[in-house]
DNA sequence: ATCTGTCCCTGGACGC
DNA sequence: TGCGTCCAGGGACAGA
């Protein structure tokens, strides 16, 4: 599940593949709301541009075209962004894998779920966005025009400090975990960062916001960012469906403390971890060591 | 204004 | 073995 750290892995390595370089041809799947720009008007405004930039704003990715116009990405829960050449398994269907020899690893061949494909001008690697449950975005912003959704986003949760966060929990009763995941205030957490920046913090999900001490915010974004950036230097998370555009598989998921470690030792005290639901969410804590 | 619940989608896990 | 059922989760949205 991307969130800021597989968002960026991302970013850094797909860029060199996309940056400066000129989109000869785009191969888009049938509508559907994975397309907040319709999937012809969205090919139509892609061929010709030049890739001058590839930003990322939270968990969003975004592409600066030569043109002034904007190529907004969302991963979304299972998408992936990666290069033609790429090996997993993860960007391989079921019935693809089932009919696998045990060592065999064949490369990838666009299915119904790789709903835009990018040819280049020049020869090189082409660039795919594949997303089996269509939660993923693509929006192609024209000049000046702006999208709700980036223009929402509050301050990235690699630049936000102890204060932002006590600021913004002023007088909030919500749980400090629902808080955590609401991209308006910090921008770029999701489901298993802020699970594991609440356990290095040594505070509990449940806690009302509004209970959170200037002490305790610090050490929370403290906390939060520096899952954030070791997840980024392993190459983030391969839970479910990340994988990389070089099709590897991030180490992060070996590093959880707490995450879908439930009845587990707590690392720290071996008390079994609890699970619960906040926010719709699984949600996974130590109970001894965080109040 | 804030908060909660519902929905989108598919594959994998699980039970019989 | 094979089918059915449940669940995961980011974020938009509706309604309280």
């Amino acid at each position: 599940m991307p969130e800021l750290p597989e968002v960026e892995v991302t970013r850094r390595r797909i860029a060199p593949l996309l940056v400066g370089r000129r989109i000869a041809r785009v191969h888009t799947t049938a509508d559907s709301y994975f397309f907040l720009t319709p999937p012809d008007a969205l090919a139509r405004g892609l061929e010709g541009r030049e890739i001058r930039a590839l930003e990322r704003r939270g968990k969003y990715l975004v592409a600066q075209l030569g043109d002034g116009q904007r190529l907004m990405l969302h991963l979304g829960m299972s998408g992936q962004l990666f290069a033609d050449g790429a090996r997993s398994l993860r960007l391989l269907s079921a019935t693809s894998r089932a009919s696998l020899a045990p060592d065999e690893q064949p490369g990838f061949e666009p299915d119904a779920h790789t709903h835009l494909r990018l040819t280049f001008a020049d020869a090189g690697a082409e660039v795919l966005f594949r997303d089996v449950r269509k939660f993923g975005k693509v929006r192609l912003l024209e000049p000046g025009e702006s999208d709700p959704r980036l223009d929402r986003l509050g301050i990235d949760a690699l630049e936000a400090s102890g204060d932002d966060l006590h600021a913004g929990s002023r007088g909030r009763r919500v749980a400090i975990k629902n808080l955590l995941l609401q991209q308006s205030l910090i921008a770029g957490i999701g489901n298993i960062y802020a699970d594991e920046g609440l356990f290095l913090a040594g505070i509990r999900p449940t806690r009302a916001a509004r209970r959170l001490t200037r002490p305790d915010c610090a050490r929370l974004v403290e906390g939060v960012q520096r899952v954030l950036r070791r997840s980024i230097d392993t190459g983030g998370s391969s839970i479910s469906d990340f994988v990389s555009p070089d099709g590897d598989d991030g180490a992060y998921q070996d590093e959880r403390r707490v995450y879908a470690r439930t009845g587990e030792p707590c690392p720290q005290c071996a008390t079994p971890i609890r699970r619960i639901v906040l926010a719709q969410r699984g949600t996974h804590y130590c109970p001894t060591c965080q109040r």
